[in-house]
DNA sequence: AATAATATACGAGCATATTCGTATAAAAAT
DNA sequence: ATTTTTATACGAATATGCTCGTATATTATT
């Protein structure tokens, strides 16, 4: 049983870039390093490095036509989120989604948002 | 602004020893050692090392009153789960937990558990 | 053409996490 | 009393993640 690309988990530095992608695009080292200047000081290199082994990872994918790589996330948003999260749930929920849900629940949820998840618990009750 | 002590977020080895002890209760390292070992091949001065560390960290407090001290997690499995929850929604969900939760939630998610999350809305509503 | 700017590659240093062997002390068994 | 078992402490080896400086090559500017 050999492990799937989509199951790789991201370190943090790696999803901090992930994020960046996601939102931008496919970008080159140069446009992603302004990017995370803006919230925080990391040098140039170190940012270069971290896609380095995130290509060798098979996170992002690289267009190397151009003397500047352009990156790309080589998974989805949602794939990675999905992936996150039945790792945490297979670590600290003890397998249970719906233990997880109903943790990440509390007071602060706004009625926006549970009209939103009873929607969808909706739309899941149909499909099964 | 200082960090506190639930925000500290367990390591991998140290979420499966805290795991244990949520379900033993306090604990020996020798019965620790017993429990982890029926799953994976760790040696006994390794959960022992393991324990010592997360003391300084205080993620577990110990009875030292007896040779072998007796480990006992520090923070509840609760506010731990809700501790790693809040870290997984700000760094791959934008802080928004329904996004969370609704990336969670997909067609395996059963009957029963659509029935209590909605109990659970249901709850929430209740109190705002 | 020479210089400056910009790119990747690479190695090394530092931090943290994980692993376990060995030393030492205390308790139990013989 | 001696030996064996059982305990903690400690140090060191290894792995991974993160950081950045330097080397080298390419492109742009003067």
């Amino acid at each position: 049983m050999s492990r799937d690309k989509s199951d790789i988990k991201p370190t943090e530095a790696e999803l901090t870039l992930l994020n960046i992608l996601w939102k931008m695009g496919p970008a080159t080292v140069r446009q992603i390093h302004e990017t995370v200047s803006q919230t925080q000081k990391t040098g140039y290199t170190t940012v270069l490095k971290i896609l380095q082994i995130m290509h060798e990872k098979s996170l992002v994918i690289r267009d190397e036509s151009n003397r500047a790589h352009v990156y790309a996330p080589a998974n989805s948003e949602m794939v990675t989120q999905s992936s996150l999260l039945k790792d945490l749930v297979l670590k600290a929920f003890g397998g249970s989604t719906s233990k997880l849900v109903m943790r990440a629940l509390d007071n602060s949820t706004s009625k926006e948002e549970i009209e939103d998840i009873r929607q969808l618990l909706n739309e899941l009750e149909q499909q099964s």
